[in-house]
DNA sequence: CCCTTGATTGAATCCTGAG
DNA sequence: ACTCAGGATTCAATCAAGG
């Protein structure tokens, strides 16, 4: 993967680069509707307590009365604001975001992203497997972190690759609570003095599995408080297009080296399981056509209900007519049926679903596509 | 324990009584600076759309009672903002609130809370053992809630009892993340047709930690949202007085008659409230993810057979496809097959089952447990 | 008595493409 | 924008019934 540009209507996108400055600046100066995922890690109210100005550009105090206090929201949540807003307009339509943090901020940014019109989906809890304990003794350990992830609008058709999540969860679906371990170790990324690079690097293992389940190879994801690039890395490896962005010069540099060092995963790794339906759809007259049933074959329900095939692919089962969801229906009262799973028939001496011919043709199609 | 009275400075406190009407005109009605904690599960403002159906054709019976509508984010605000600040008025200066919800509505109460000057001290999340699943498999399953607990304000001297706290956790310190079934059983009131009597009864052990962990017996713990009593029911268990308010007449009935029922210390509902450990599960997916082994890597069988590795943690091996127990059983045309010893790979020259692999992710488990 | 099987259920913002 | 219809989709626990 080299840095490259990409077209996005007029403009073109800076892909797999790391930009400096200002995000929301740098967000601003993204065409509309061009970003398939965001996924942002933003200072908290502590972190930012240092610089924080007042509305009139005073600095704020460290004293902790009320009014400070109240004040000092106020300007985290102006910041919250332009920031988010910042992220909406570049996001494309069905696209969506990942929020982190914690409690201290990140009540404010889900009731901010709820006020502008994204539509949350998830909240999901990163359950830590060794956090730092609380040594004095006067709390709960803080052992989590919130992530929320939300689509750009009620309406949005959001990208969730459901079967794969569910095939890395051994076979049952994914939770919203995820239990991963902390960024230590070699993954720790260390400065030239030897100390940890960046205070809050986030492991890997969290953004492979944001970026598996929400994104698609080739999407483009932008962090816009990239600090050491975990998000890069990831989609790099993915093979996935980002945007970086990160006013610590420092920050970009570690980001830079490490990245660079990242291979990609093959082609064949990075095809994950898909749902059915990603398949071809194949209508229930074929299988007639096909000559694989009869016009005038019957076919039965698992409770002993009864439906003759006609030659034009529909059933009749009494005086009820109709597609073999639709009949399926009728008998059994409900508001809809899967023809396909209800519908049997027998074969060698076993009675098996008529969606095993189904998968016949769809396996046919593999071989053959037209 | 009976009906009782408390003096509160000036002004008597109506004890272990279920308060009929309005929470915040009731709470406006009692002395200021006289409650210990106050528990509150509010209206969590869920916007459901139409019928969801489980694969089944079952219909699901959803939460679509009047008190949980409201028409717009702004009045679900003002709601938050009046009784917040009601409940505020009324606690003592060293007490403290927990208040429960769900991403529809917690963002927004945490966000008052820290504009009325509460002092968030954890956010702790309900990790449920027995959720209800995604039906369509459009999202993760929505298995936690997330609790608030903070201070009247930053100075207050709180109540925290660490070392009880950390004996219900087997000796080491209790985590922000509580793994606890929802309410079900015999423990799930019913009305007289024999349907669940609240749809949203909180089960006793939730409830049994909030209380152990921040009051002292003969606490006064007020719930401005009583529905069926659960709060109530624990905090006679365990010796602390209680006030309800609930304005529906049938939940005060069924919470009176159950509460009348409560004998204090009850043993059989104290062992209830210690959750048993869940046994460490590692899905394959999660070596994936740690980076133990790369997408694109490729394992063997003893008798020689390839597969590659995908980045959802399955494997491909010529046509087939899935998890690594699917895989070798296919090429080995068995029934089944157990994955994790079926597979190996290289390590510092040797060939070594991938069950290695698990042994080191449950012997981290082993080390910091929870 | 035990064991197996099947039915039921839980705070849910739960479909999608063709016409 | 809309409607219509195909057809995809579930986990853990409790309890009752049957063997």
């Amino acid at each position: 993967m080299t840095t490259k540009t990409k077209k996005a209507g007029a403009a073109t996108l800076p892909l797999n680069q790391i930009l400096d400055g200002d995000c929301i600046e740098r967000m601003n100066a993204l065409p509309a509707n061009s970003i398939d995922l965001i996924f942002a890690d933003p200072p908290y109210n502590l972190q930012l307590k240092g610089d924080l100005h007042r509305p009139d550009n005073s600095k704020v105090d460290a004293v902790d009365n009320d009014w400070d206090q109240f004040d000092s929201f106020r300007v985290y949540d102006n910041f919250t604001r332009d920031w988010l807003a910042a992220a909406r307009r570049i996001l494309k339509p069905n696209g969506a975001i990942w929020v982190i943090g914690s409690y201290h901020n990140v009540f404010r940014m889900g009731a901010e992203l709820q006020n502008q019109g994204y539509w949350i989906l998830n909240d999901v809890v990163w359950r830590k497997s060794n956090p730092m304990p609380n040594f004095r003794g006067k709390r709960f350990t803080n052992a989590h972190e919130t992530l929320i992830w939300a689509s750009k609008e009620e309406a949005s058709k959001y990208t969730f690759n459901y079967e794969a999540l569910k095939a890395l969860n051994e076979g049952v679906q994914m939770r919203s609570d995820w239990v991963l371990p902390i960024c230590t170790g070699h993954e720790r990324l260390k400065d030239d003095n030897g100390e940890k690079a960046h205070p809050t690097q986030k492991p890997e293992s969290l953004l492979h599995r944001v970026l598996v389940a929400t994104t698609n190879p080739g999407d483009v994801i932008l962090d816009p408080f990239f600090g050491t690039g975990t998000t890069g890395a990831v989609a790099k490896m993915l093979g996935r297009e980002f945007i970086g962005i990160e006013r610590e010069e420092a920050y970009r540099k570690v980001a830079e080296k490490r990245i660079a060092k990242v291979r990609k995963f093959d082609k064949e790794a990075l095809s994950v399981s898909t749902s059915k339906r990603a398949q071809p759809r194949v209508p229930f007259g074929q299988l007639v056509e096909r000559g694989m049933l009869r016009p005038g074959e019957t076919l039965t329900s698992p409770r002993g209900k009864i439906a003759k095939i006609r030659a034009d692919g529909t059933l009749v089962s009494h005086d009820v007519k109709g597609s073999i969801h639709q009949v399926g229906a009728a008998l059994e009262g409900a508001p809809s049926c899967n023809g396909w799973t209800y519908w049997h028939l027998k074969k060698d001496g076993k009675t098996v679903p008529i969606d095993i011919l189904r998968q016949q043709i769809r396996a046919e199609m593999e071989e053959r596509p037209n």
